[in-house]
DNA sequence: ATGGTGGCATGGCCA
């Protein structure tokens, strides 16, 4: 089963994209984040023409985060924290097989310090409170999405521009991160792959993508009940070469079922 | 450090 994540930063634009990127990468599951639309205009026939079932969760202008899923049910499906006042649709999680899945679309929080920083922290805070919770009913767990953190020096391009200070990086930001890390669960494409200047993200501004001046910001991580189904993961660069592109690339991980797994 | 580019409620906002 392949899984993938993909902030295609408005749906609208970068429908053909995906549609293009289904058909090249086949992926089983797809998490989508900044889709930027309200849910009665979703493309659900479009997609459900290539094979993937869909759930969402949308607003106009900003945010908004969906599933998809070609061959398998999407069941039991939650939209937003239980028990977190929000406004901005980031979450939404879904039983997908024998897999729980959780897409993030993690707050920016714009500099450190600011209102956003701020609620960044404090959504961070809720989001792990209620994976602790996930953890222990679903022990098969992938939680994906736009994090808005860069996990250490090796995903950042320029170390010193991209400081403990810095949104993105911020020791904060980080610190949060690897509590969630703590209840058991691991960075997918950390298990594949030590090497730094990897990336999922670059700015639109000052020619970024061209001088691969990025962040590795997009993950997927897996639980300790599914690091050994994990056998490869990867972030696929091309999207982003193409014509009008999000600013990010799709992140994925490639998971055998428990069945090849016990051979 | 600033400002730059892109998306959308096309006028500031968010990233």
């Amino acid at each position: 089963m392949k899984i993938a994540s993909w902030n295609v930063n408005s749906l609208n634009v970068r429908m053909p994209h995906l549609l293009r990127w289904l058909e090249a990468a086949q992926p089983d599951v797809v998490g989508l984040q900044e889709t930027k639309l309200e849910d009665p205009r979703f493309p659900f026939e479009e997609l459900q023409a290539l094979g993937y079932s869909s759930v969402f969760s949308g607003q106009k202008t900003y945010n908004g985060v969906a599933l998809l899923a070609r061959g398998i049910a999407i069941e039991q499906v939650q939209i937003g924290i239980p028990g977190f006042e929000d406004d901005q649709r980031r979450v939404i999680a879904a039983t997908i097989g024998d897999v729980r899945v959780i897409n993030l679309y993690v707050v920016n929080g714009q500099s450190v310090g600011s209102e956003k920083y701020l609620y960044k922290l404090r959504w961070l805070d809720a989001v792990r409170d209620w994976i602790a919770d996930e953890m222990r009913a679903h022990p098969r767990l992938v939680v994906m999405g736009d994090f808005n953190i860069a996990p250490d020096a090796r995903d950042v391009h320029d170390p010193e521009l991209w400081h403990d200070a810095h949104i993105l990086t911020s020791a904060a930001e980080r610190a949060a991160l690897q509590r969630l890390l703590a209840l058991g669960l691991h960075d997918a494409f950390r298990l594949h792959h030590d090497e730094g200047g990897v990336f999922s993200w670059w700015d639109y501004r000052q020619a970024a993508f061209r001088r691969d001046m990025g962040l590795r910001i997009d993950l997927t991580l897996v639980s300790d009940g599914l690091r050994g189904a994990a056998v490869a993961s990867g972030i696929d660069r091309e999207p982003r070469t193409w014509e009008r592109p999000s600013d990010h690339a799709p992140a994925w991980v490639q998971l055998v079922s428990a069945l090849d797994q016990r051979g």
